[in-house]
DNA sequence: CTCCTTGATGTCAGTGTCTGACATCGACGG
DNA sequence: CCGTCGATGTCAGACACTGACATCAAGGAG
């Protein structure tokens, strides 16, 4: 038998994520957290570099899901290669996710330090995006300017999806706001 | 005679520009920047919210040019708006502020934590300038994508002006800027 | 089987940010 | 001359976060 339970990382986010949603993020200690998940804080803390990236965890496999949207696409203009991207990306948000991520968004919209966090997540995001576009031959201004209208496509659409009494899926209420924004 | 020297906030601020910049913004303590501005540490935090915004200050007014000059403006197209905030605030930054806002920008390049604060800040710009935008009968999805190029241009144009060797003014350059996106 | 290393965790002590409560005391109006 | 007001100080404390070192099961080398 293991001296520990695994899963650590994921009990630790499950607790955190309860608690935050129960007594909001502030009013919630990192030694709670960790107990919650049966740790001490000082493991919190291997585990997440600070109190807010906890609710961030995962965005790494997100980011990736864009990328390789935007690898596996052939074209060549640069809004077909952010819509190929976004289109993959969309996986990431299954039905099943939705009220998950509705609680999650209520607590990062509750509390400015948070709301920083994903702001900065959001624009790395878009600088990623930017230099995938460069690599694939877009001249530099107009792969930020793609990448960033993109990561707006993306950031409406995830707010239509978690709307209250929203239940189109993500892919498809992604393709409206696209066709919206195209027809600028 | 006063109980206390007057100028308190711009005391505070220059006594943090000059520590962050010898010795970075870490290893400089709040309690050294009250003790150089002849205060203490409880004072610096009436003026400021915290030990990052104390870079920040004076936002507020640069925000206020954006707004007065889209204000000013009796353009209807999105983007001759946009122009025209853009315009006003570029005498935000006249030459003799180069070498400090140089000063100030590496800081916050050095810092992570800085870096997000003033990410957080240009979206809240973009924000603002999606409001006013707005308010001036432009539909939302359209203001929101003029706003968000409208403070990349900006972006783009102050990493321009404080560029090694750059001479050229903020205003020229930007409208060099601009032109260049709207040839897109 | 025993020993040794390794990795996840715990323990502890400390620094620094930020906050609330209350004290101080010159300025200024009445 | 007095009262109150505003900027500041003092103090105690909560909490985030870090470095150093201890612990102990698991798993491999011999």
């Amino acid at each position: 038998m293991p001296r520990w339970e695994s899963g650590s990382r994921e009990r630790l986010a499950d607790a955190a994520l309860g608690l935050f949603a129960s007594q909001g993020f502030e009013r919630t200690t990192v030694a709670e957290i960790a107990a919650a998940a049966g740790l001490t804080e000082r493991t919190f803390f291997r585990y997440y570099a600070d109190k807010r990236e906890v609710l961030f965890a995962g965005q790494d496999d997100f980011e990736a899901l864009f990328l390789t949207g935007l690898a596996g696409s052939s074209a060549t203009a640069p809004m077909d290669l952010v819509a190929a991207a976004l289109e993959n990306a969309a996986g990431f948000f299954p039905d099943e996710k939705r009220a998950w991520s509705r609680a999650r968004q209520e607590i990062i919209a509750a509390n400015p330090a948070l709301a920083e966090r994903e702001q900065h997540k959001m624009s790395a995001l878009a600088t990623t995006l930017t230099a995938a576009l460069v690599d694939r031959g877009v001249e530099e201004t107009t792969a930020a300017l793609a990448a960033e209208a993109g990561v707006s496509v993306f950031r409406r659409t995830f707010a239509a999806w978690i709307a209250p009494g929203q239940t189109g899926s993500f892919d498809t209420l992604q393709r409206e706001i696209l066709a919206q924004l195209r027809a600028l």
